[in-house]
Formats: C-alpha cells, structure tokens, sequence
DNA sequence: TCGGAAACGGAGCAGCCGTTCCGCTGTGGG
DNA sequence: CCCACAGCGGAACGGCTGCTCCGTTTCCGA
C-alpha cells in the first residue's frame, strides 16, 4: 500500500463495508461492499483476502467502542442502573447495528478474532450481576447466565425484518429486565 | 398418483422430510431430503413441485397438533398454569422440532400456507392473555403483544447449535414467564 | 403376457455465492 | 516529464442452491 490511492480506497472500503453491515447484516454480498465502494471486486480481496477479516476490521472498531460503555457501567454506583442500562445498551444495539453483537456472543465464525474482547466483557457481566445481586436487586435464583440467555434471546432477534424487529426487541428488553428484577 | 409405489414414495418423502427438517433445520437441500428418502430429486419435485409445498406439507400435521393443545390450554381453569403451561410448550417444541414455531409466528415464506391457524393461534392467545389478566395474574402493563414477542425470542434461538440451545431456551422461557407474571 | 402410460433417476440449467486471474490504468519517484 | 510497476476492474472459476428435461424402468389393466 505504497501508494495515496490504494490507502483511500481501503478506507472506503472500511465505510462501505460499516454501512452494508449495519444495515443489511453481515450476510451481504462481498460484490455489494465493492460496489457500494465504488472499486471492484478484486481491489476489495487486496485490501481483505477473506470475507471473515473484512468482518473482523469492521468489528474491532464497534467492540472497542463497546469495551468503553461496559468500563463505563461498571463504574455506575447503582447497580441496578448499571446492568438494566446494559441490556438495554445492548438491546439498542441490536436494533441500530445488526452486527456487533454476533463478535460478542453466540457461536459466530468471528468468534475466534475476538476471544479476549469477549472474555473481557463476560468478565464484566460477571460483576454486573454479582453486584445487582449484593444490591438485593435481582429476584432468587437469577444468575448471570440467565442474564446471558436473555441476551442471547434479543441479539437473536435480529434477523426479523427491520420494521418489526425495534419494537419487538424493546419488549422482549423489557421483559428480560422484568424477569431477573427482584 | 395412480400407482402404488408412487404413493409409497411420497410417504418416505414426507418421512424423510419431516425427520430432516427436525433434525437440520428447514434449510435442508432438497437433494437432502431426497437421498434420506432414498429417491431421485425428480420424484421429489413431481410429488412437491416447490421447497415451500413440501415444507407446508411437513407442517400442516404439527400445526394441527399446536391446535390441539391450544384447545386443551382454554379449557384449564386456572389461568396462570393456561397461559404458561403454552409458554412452556412451545419452547419445549422449539427444543424438539426446530421447525413447527416459524409457521406460527414470524413472517416466514411459510406464512401464508398457515393464515387460518396463525388467526386461531393468535385469538387463543389473546384468550390466555386477557383471562390471565382478569385473574390478576399479570404484571401491570403487561399485554398480549408483550408475550407474542417473548415468544418471538424463544422462536428465534433456534439457530443455536443444539448442544447450547436446550438450556438457553429453557432459561429464556424461566425470564419470559418470570417478566409478565404479578 | 404384454405394451403403453406412469413414475423414475440423475445429469443439467440458471443463478447465487466467495474467491482468483489477468490484461490494462494511472501514480509518483527518478 | 516518463515509464516501471503498484494497483485496478471485471470476467471467470468452482461450488452451492432450487428446479427441469429426458431417456429409462416399472407397474398394472386388458
């Protein structure tokens, strides 16, 4: 990449490739990110030899960005707050961006690229609901693998066509936040 | 259908694809279903002569089943064990058959095969909700619309792998109920 | 028994996909 | 300014899918 305009096409590519994803999901067409790019097919699999690292390049960015709201709840006094606000961070996610939380659970093929980011955020989780559970918030019997399934029931939620997916995604939030509350 | 052996060939097609659908989900190729049957794909697609008939006519027998037990859940007296006991079926079928809820719920291509029953569905479920809400049961606020969409999540952990799957849908189920009950 | 229609199997078609090849283009160091 | 070569575009490949065509086999009534 010696030269200016290769460095600006990837960086085109990096954005095409953002937007495909978020908002048709991860599934698009790698002809699609090209076009969407302006550049050819070809010029894309320089810059990406594999589908999986364009994947991957476009989620470090949004895992990061994700890594700083958990630090952020950890750091909330109110337990409650800091783990209700979490599911429903997370929940907003899956509505504005199809595609973040596929690195963050559930048995995905970029699962690989990102086991420390999501050990991280388990890790975190672990805290939330440990320390709801101190706070006498969190009904009997809930741990933070329930919380885990709910959060895996929601990121499920994606694939539901747009226009029915926020509602539906906002009262299942809902009902989770209902079910593990005290 | 005039022949024997043609009438017995479409019994080991439904067989086969009842039994693969179960198994593999509904995105099983037809070539699939063909060999677990143990004909060519043109028997296959003179019997069904597209993907969505043969899917429909795997799930007519299960549909038929749900309503069955629809029934029996209208006839309980008590309202709370009515409208959960369902909850608790239909995860449990999404544990078993990973195929009968998309024809119920969701906007599948599979829909429109099932109009009449997603109706009756649905106004019995309007039934438990609104008798489990008269029987004060019911979190405040809580509405049909609150369940169907639990459901929804319960639904779409199906593409889980199956080891996982079992014991998150059996979790979420726990929230689900847990989130709408007083 | 026998012959024609019913039913069959599997190669093949069209249309996706991710990925690669290769001849051309246009950038930028000398 | 100029031309070597990094970088480009898009046709093409191989592999998947749902679905069809057609030569061959098998049933079954007369």
């Amino acid at each position: 990449m010696r030269r200016a305009d290769a460095r600006s096409n990837r960086d085109r590519l990096v954005a095409a490739a953002r937007e495909a994803f978020a908002s048709a999901g991860l599934e698009v067409p790698m002809r699609e990110v090209a076009r969407r790019a302006g550049v050819g097919v070809a010029t894309l699999y320089r810059h990406f030899p594999t589908r999986t690292e364009l994947v991957a390049t476009v989620l470090v960015e949004r895992v990061e960005e994700c890594g700083v709201r958990m630090r952020r709840a950890l750091d909330d006094p109110d337990a409650w707050r800091a783990l209700s606000g979490t599911v429903r961070e997370f929940a907003d996610r899956q509505v504005h961006d199809r595609v973040l939380n596929e690195a963050l659970l559930g048995p995905s093929e970029f699962a690989a690229a990102f086991q420390v980011e999501r050990r991280e955020h388990a890790r975190a989780l672990d805290v939330l609901v440990a320390r709801a559970r101190a706070a006498g918030v969190l009904r009997d019997g809930v741990d933070v693998d329930d919380v885990r399934a709910g959060l895996l029931a929601i990121a499920s939620l994606r694939r539901l066509p747009a226009e029915t997916s926020a509602r539906v995604i906002g009262r299942v939030a809902g009902l989770v936040l209902a079910g593990i509350r005290a």
